[in-house]
RNA sequence: GGAGGGGUGGCAGAGCGGUUGAAUGCGGCGGUCUUGAAAACCGUUUUAGGGCAACCUAACGGGGGUUCGAAUCCCUCCCCCUCCGCCA
């Protein structure tokens, strides 16, 4: 959500924005209900005026009747201006909800990933000399999981892990808070459940509904990232700048319902409906330059824990059609996958500046001048279980189909070298 | 699931139909005093919208209603707390 004066003020700004971000708005229309509410508020407020000091005059009046009346017909046509004005505020609300934050300049201009364009490419591809088994044969072979039966149970996209493979889960989240922890970030675990307030305030709603895993019975949803929950932490709060900045490493169990992605990346790990995430989060101030120093840090804390796990992988720069709407810049990490012979997102580092931070109506007040101001929030992931085991397995496989631990795992497992 | 009690400014906590946008205390900010600090004392301190300004309007968990007038009464939803029941 953008502010309405700016959207006044660089209505091409914005257009330009829309456009580029493939957003289904008409921005006309927006200013349009906006020059009709401020004409509507204005009348409000006139009759407002006008009605109190009625009121006190019928509370001095020794013959209260005929000023009641008057009174009474004022409140009639009052309450049929501010039905008008309901209604005009809860069109513009529903535009003001969709206006997308403004790209930064840099990011590539295009309507799908096919547009993102690679920054860098980090760490060696395995040279193998032997063809590599993927993931979900590599966990076959060795009784490290299950994908068939569970399916019949449990339905589509789910999985079970066994044995050694469930501890690597484990040690691996632990790898990830642990490495925050030391960083500065408060270690978090949220709920997955949220009311629909959480969903709004991050964006998620009401572009990606469909993608909700929805509880009728409580009016709650189920979470696909705990960017939703650490993004309402602080809604309605006026926070001190001196709280700033507030860094959170979440963990929560995920759900997607993967809506219209059905046949897509079916095999194994990759795509499924319930994971495990440690994300990284930040509240910081209102500054651009404050966010992109931030963003920088997010991106290096995955690309340290990608360095400890031992993987290739690359940095994209999302294009602005794949960023979303909230978004100023985007940057997915990629993982090599040597089975498939490319890279897959793990990673997704954005900075939303304060377009989140006006959609929970979270503050603070500035040290000098004491002036109230929108934080702004990042978020980056940190770890995501199982989908990193794609990667994690068929990077460190052997010829005999085990598979080696990096080395900042072991003191996790044991020691153990392998699997 | 059953019974009850609550949600008020940065915090604590009054108010329970009419100058209450809101007492009081704490905290914050400015000042007096002091070599400096503390203490004491004086002043100041919600947010949002409109207006050059004086000032006007709105907001006491959300929404709706009664009334000339609602923080205060009614309905409804959400959240928190206590007790009972159930439960990992």
């Amino acid at each position: 959500m953008l502010d309405i004066k700016f959207i006044r003020e660089n209505p091409g700004i914005v257009k330009e924005a829309i456009k580029n971000k493939g957003i289904a708005l008409d921005l006309n229309a927006l200013l349009k209900a906006d020059k009709e509410l401020a004409a509507l508020r204005q009348r409000g407020q006139d009759m407002a005026t006008e009605k109190n000091r009625l009121t006190l005059e019928i509370k001095a009046a020794a013959d209260k009747a005929p000023l009641k009346e008057k009174a009474r017909l004022l409140g009639e046509r009052q309450g049929k201006i501010n039905k008008k004005l309901k209604d005009t505020e809860l069109a513009l609300a529903e535009m003001m909800a969709l206006t997308p934050q403004i790209p930064a300049p840099n990011a590539p201009i295009g309507l799908t990933d096919a547009d993102n364009t690679v920054l860098r490419q980090v760490g060696k591809k395995p040279d193998f000399g032997f063809e590599p088994l993927d993931h979900v044969d590599l966990i076959q072979r060795n009784n490290w999981g299950e994908f068939g039966k569970i399916t019949n149970v449990c339905g589509t996209r789910t999985f079970a892990l066994k044995g050694s493979l469930l501890r690597y889960e484990f040690a691996l989240l632990q790898y990830a808070l642990d490495k925050l922890a030391q960083k500065g970030f408060t270690t978090i675990s949220v709920p997955s459940l949220a009311m629909e307030d959480a969903f709004f305030g991050s964006g998620h709603f009401p572009g990606d509904k469909e993608n909700m895993y929805f509880l009728p019975k409580d009016g709650q949803y189920l979470s696909g990232t705990c960017e939703i929950v650490l993004n309402s932490l602080h809604c309605g709060e006026i926070l001190t700048e001196a709280r700033l900045p507030i860094l959170y490493a979440g963990f929560s169990p995920c759900f997607r319902r993967e809506a219209g992605s059905a046949g897509r990346d079916a095999r194994g790990l990759y795509r499924v409906h319930q994971f495990n995430k440690v994300e990284q989060f930040v509240i910081c101030r209102n500054d651009p330059e404050e966010s992109a120093k931030w963003h920088a840090f997010l991106l290096a804390g995955a690309e340290e824990i990608l360095a400890g796990l031992e993987l290739p992988y690359r940095v994209v720069e999302c294009c602005t059609g794949d960023m979303g709407a909230g978004k100023v810049r985007m940057n997915d990490i990629e993982c090599w996958r040597p089975a498939l012979q490319k890279y897959g997102e793990t990673h997704s580092c954005s900075t939303l500046h304060d377009w989140q931070a006006r959609r929970t109506n979270t503050r603070y007040r500035e040290n000098l001048g004491g002036k109230v101001k929108f934080v702004h929030t990042l978020n980056n992931t940190a770890l995501a279980t199982p989908r990193i085991f794609v990667a994690l397995l068929e990077n460190h496989q052997t010829r005999d189909a085990r598979v080696r631990i990096p080395k900042a795992i072991r003191p996790f497992m044991g020691d153990a070298e392998f699997l």
